[in-house]
DNA sequence: AGTCATCCCATTGACGCCCATAAGTTCCCA
DNA sequence: TGGGAACTTATGGGCGTCAATGGGATGACT
């Protein structure tokens, strides 16, 4: 236990609340509040834990970081997050325009990303991973391809070696 | 012992559990979870161990990813995957859309594939494995050839030797 | 006073866990 | 060498627990 993983459809009701699947309230440990923010590459919205986000915000200040980008993620990210909490059921209420920004409206499909998560909307959801799916078999992506790949991509890096 | 080897049909009872071969408990070693997700080349269902995953997931932090490769296997194959438990039995419960993507209904084919494993409809894997045969033996391919094919990659490759 | 948000309680439906059965295999012993 | 016992494995069903969901109550702020 320890990353967001699996993706969890679940229902919003009239007064706008979506459970937190159990497994993430579980990666999420004792935590009562998460962050949200909408998503920079697609009309989803990302969520993560307080502590990601302070580690995140550690990273900014590392003086390598680009100003350019650091300003697009201070605005985009720090500036457009929310701060939610879930109630004693687990459950949270998004902000009204974010529901308008990825589109959800009844039902919101939770996809795990490691270490953070992603709310959907399901049909978008699923025209994205047929999208996804069809770029994979064109580049003939496979889960051994992708460790070959990635034990050479390893090695070129160099440095420790990795996995082994 | 530690490869997934062979193949198994199992059925599919009306809870939607089906069993997964005791040999292929066994490679899991005393694990109680393994990963599911469908298949980016056909239309079966791909799972792996934990463990499998993790390695996956450690290699994607590592910067020298290519972010487009990147995000790629973040929605397809985390995004896209199910973390699954075994019952005390051995069984899992496939989700139901992946049932309908393999178009498994009351049958349930393990396909052992050395590191990871696939579970097919009994006839579309009938089906897959004429054509790979009939594809084989137009290519004229055969162990050895792809023995001695090896060999000289590996005599090529010289040095370190790589991937094992 | 009204509206909104938060919390509490109730329901239901799915899932995990337990047991039972049956079929096939291995092993032991006569 | 043949029979039988014990074990493993696949399969089926029943039951309890927990998560998801919905409705209602209570309190705060306007």
């Amino acid at each position: 236990m320890g990353l967001f993983l699996s993706t969890y459809v679940n229902k919003v009701d009239k007064k706008g609340r979506v459970s937190v699947p159990s497994s993430f309230r579980g990666v999420l440990g004792g935590q009562t509040e998460l962050i949200v923010f909408r998503s920079l590459q697609a009309n989803a919205i990302d969520a993560c834990s307080v502590d990601y986000m302070d580690r995140l915000s550690e990273a900014l200040d590392n003086p390598n970081m680009p100003d350019d980008m650091r300003d697009l993620i201070e605005t985009t990210v720090f500036g457009g997050s929310v701060r939610l909490a879930l109630d004693p059921e687990g459950r949270i209420v998004l902000p009204e325009n974010f529901l308008a920004f990825a589109g959800i409206t009844e039902g919101a499909a939770f996809v795990g990303r490691r270490h953070t998560f992603q709310i959907w909307d399901p049909d978008a959801l699923s025209a994205h991973e047929a999208a996804s799916r069809d770029r994979s078999r064109a580049q003939n992506i496979s889960l051994s391809t992708i460790l070959a790949r990635t034990n050479s991509v390893l090695a070129a890096g160099s440095n420790g070696g990795g996995t082994q």
